[in-house]
DNA sequence: CGTTCGATGCACT
DNA sequence: GTGCATCGAACGT
């Protein structure tokens, strides 16, 4: 089942916590790849430092103050093209981040994008549950661009499902690769799953 | 194990 | 001209 507009039209705290475990889907025309989300954050309104918003609207960040349930795609360090699903309601910009997915569907397809990194080539190819770890990584293993900006996740080639799969167990800490708002625990993870960014957990 | 650093594009000041 | 919501290789300990 597709998440409805009412999913993300609510506290965004509350609809990151829930996109964990549900699926994040993108249809193409070599394939369709897709992956259950296992980390997330979210950026929340203009008191927040690390978020896009807190500046003002501008040109980039206009998607975030837009409706809810909608693509806001960024290029990020002029490499890397970032994913988050718009949530609350109009003149509340906020959304979660989409960090890290369990491949689902579209393994071989997300291991062919990976490799065609240009800082890949001649490289080996990536174990499975690296594809998408990361937003970087994920939206390239996906095939999510900033074309792909201000797309209705209700419907399309690119949404979110509910398939019934266990969240797990989440864990909440504070979110990474920011230099303000650092205090804010807003990133929430399946605890311990080998897909999620950052520092490993430490090998026993 | 840890930290540093280059690649690369564009919105923003 | 500056600074990123990154990635991964290179190098130091």
């Amino acid at each position: 089942m597709i998440l409805p507009v009412d999913f993300y039209a609510r506290p965004t705290l509350d609809v990151a916590r829930e996109l964990i475990g549900m699926v994040l889907v993108y249809r193409s025309a070599p394939g369709t790849t897709s992956g259950r989300i296992v980390e997330v954050e979210a950026y929340i309104g203009e008191d927040d430092p690390a978020c896009h918003a807190a500046v003002g609207r501008t040109v980039r960040n206009a998607p975030l103050y837009g409706p809810p349930g909608r693509a806001y795609v960024y290029l990020n360090y002029g490499l890397h093209d970032m994913m988050n699903a718009v949530t609350e309601e109009e003149g509340h910009p906020s959304a979660v981040l989409i960090r890290a997915l369990e491949p689902l569907e579209g393994v071989p397809l997300m291991r062919r994008r990976r490799s065609r990194a240009p800082w890949r080539k001649g490289k080996p190819a990536v174990a499975d549950h690296e594809l998408c770890r990361g937003p970087g990584n994920l939206t390239r293993a996906l095939g999510i661009t900033l074309a792909d900006n201000l797309r209705p996740l209700t419907r399309g080639p690119l949404t979110i499902q509910d398939r019934g799969i266990a969240a797990g167990d989440i864990a909440w800490d504070s979110r990474i690769g920011i230099r303000v708002g650092t205090d804010r625990p807003w990133r929430a993870t399946v605890a311990g799953h080998q897909s999620v960014s950052g520092r490993r957990p430490p090998t026993v």
